[in-house]
DNA sequence: GACTAATCGAGACGGTACGTCTGGTCTTCCG
DNA sequence: CGGAAGACCAGACGTACCGTCTCGATTAGTC
């Protein structure tokens, strides 16, 4: 991520760490107070104690703040060890839904990405910090599944396998949030156990008739 | 006892037909070129040769507008009888897919779903022209389906068929959303082939073995 | 001054004309308590109990709104009648050197000069609505002294005529402004009387033996 | 055991001297450009290859860096001999209306003044270095011209010749200005020849007939 | 054929936020 | 310790939209 100067310092005053992540709390809490649309820069600047000319110094406007103040909730995301490959998705789709309960990141994200809609530069932002950020997920509940025999050791072809990642994670995020945030319904056990069962059945019976009949 | 369009015209000028067309055929126009964020009613009421106060009489407002405008686009959409239920969901799915694309539909659906996150109105506003109405499409597959005999007459508990309704709705749309929005990958022919055949595997093997192990 | 649309009524809702009156009241407000280079327009947008917007849709900016603010100040300048034309004269440039000591007059009209050198629509501005507007005095002067057989009936040349009422001018409003603002001294009875005395000796010395020898 | 305080050598680099020559040149030079209003303290800096705290130890803000640098243009003011007192003005007040033509002196001269309106110790800077600087013009036009004969060898009252001076002052400065600045009119030979003409025989009057009819 | 009542276009209104710019101050490192 | 560099807080700038309002002008149906 830091690639600028690597060894000579810079001249002048360095630029303070502290307002950093001062600007990145104060962003999340005025998410939860008022939402991504009446968000403003200047109420930020005023929460975290800080000029607003020291946010658009780091920042170039509104959108690349709020994917960067979001992109930070879900590192907190973790494969749990639940002893069985179902067992290990459904915690870490909870996990999923419970972020996208807290109104920081559901009024942000899903602004974010219809602003990434038009604007090329935040949509490689969205995906560089968030989505492949935590393709890490599969890839470790994959490696997983292999050390419990669960899944076979290793697909026929590294590019299909790639595939298969993108698939799951798109077809896990993208349920997770339609069911959060479209239809407006918890992602609670219940459903989070029949989800994973379909999408467990889909892919061990795709992964047995491979491509076509 | 209607209290909606009582049987006798009001009083005074009435709304004019023309109007409302030309709105929201400007709106979408404005969502192309614009995208949502950079959409304004100032600038939609010039597109449409329209007074800011007309639109205003018939919209609380911008949010409004546009999820009106937008669900429109969805209702072109159809089940193809493409001869096997894998084929039609394989043709609807890319239908779909065709619509998100356009960006009026992205910019703006997209947008309408982060504004609804605090907007409970709003919610049920895309909820009702938009999701349920659609829900038709998964419907008539269920129907088209069983008379060919691929599915099983009726599911054993009605409630569990909703419940499965809403699954699959979840699951095709956020997948599609997710992989074209949010990865930003084109949900291509291979693409939908691959995701329909987990998708009816999936489902397949969930109702062969109901909820338990 | 006022030439646009004489006979039609433009469309839209009408400029408020106790929009205008309030700006510069309290432009003279401002000017009182802040001074020019402290005077904002939104400070000034405040105290008139007006928008902003309303204020950039009547002045291009600061400068033009003071100039017109200011202007008013000398529309209570009047002739008084008190029986010779050195004492009409002391009359009238008490009543001047009053103005600038009005701390609105003081400040505003300076800086208004100062920012005119590099703006040639601002001199104009100045020159219609102060200048010009107020060498009706000198005019009038004439006449009445003229009346009284003080002066000669009328120049021999108008064109003369002209430029002595031009330099009456620049002497009379450039010695009392610079006494006043620059000396920092006040303008009061006793320099006034000998002011006068200079001027109008030196004036009927220069009508006597015309131009040079 | 470590000194603060070396005895011997005065530690610290010295003030460089070129400093303030080009911060002084610099700060005419954008006054040239752009006007006092626009001139910035940061815009100077550059100008100067300077920083902006090597101004800030040196003057406390722009008003007064801007009289300091307007101020050395006055100094290059001299009384020429052209033989008569009559010629003599004539000479000085054409190039006081040099000056005052160049645009780093009638930006910065006015502004400063209106400034001065709200601040007596800018009233007084300007008082010190521009204006009784300027005075010597004066007493030395009168030593000249009593040592010519065209003036008595000394006025009556000492505090009443002072009182002349500044009189002369207020009304030379002041007409020059107010013909050039705000009338917006050339102070050319013509007019000097006429308010120079208009000036002599008013003080000779006066000096004639003292004070009262 | 006037009257009534809601519509229409236009555009001014009070607000609010924008993203930029400047003023002064402070912190860093170099000479 | 002076000076260059530049980040910092504070706050005004002029613009753009918001959603409301006030106009005069239509455009029906009702009396």
């Amino acid at each position: 991520m830091q690639s600028r100067t690597p060894a000579t310092t810079r001249p002048g005053r360095p630029r303070s760490a502290a307002a950093a992540t001062a600007i990145l709390a104060a962003t999340r809490a005025a998410l939860v107070e008022l939402g991504w649309s009446k968000l403003t820069l200047g109420d930020v600047a005023a929460r975290a104690g800080v000029a607003k000319t020291t946010i658009y110094r780091r920042w170039p406007g509104k959108n690349e703040l709020v994917v960067d103040a979001v992109a930070e909730l879900f590192d907190e995301l973790e494969l749990p060890d639940r002893g069985s490959l179902a067992a290990d998705i459904e915690g870490v789709v909870l996990q999923f839904a419970a972020i996208l309960d807290r109104p920081e990141a559901r009024s942000g994200l899903m602004a974010a990405v219809a602003e990434s809609t038009r604007d090329e530069a935040l949509r490689e932002r969205i995906r560089d910090s968030i989505v492949e950020r935590q393709k890490r997920l599969v890839l470790q509940g994959r490696t997983r599944a292999q050390a419990r025999g669960e899944l076979p050791p290793e697909s026929s072809d590294p590019e299909d396998a790639a595939r298969t990642v993108d698939l799951i994670f798109d077809v896990v995020a993208g349920a997770v949030v339609h069911r959060t945030l479209v239809s407006g319904r918890p992602a609670d056990e219940e459903w989070v156990r029949g989800f994973t069962q379909v999408l467990l059945l889909g892919l061990r019976g795709a992964a047995a008739s491979p491509d076509g009949p």
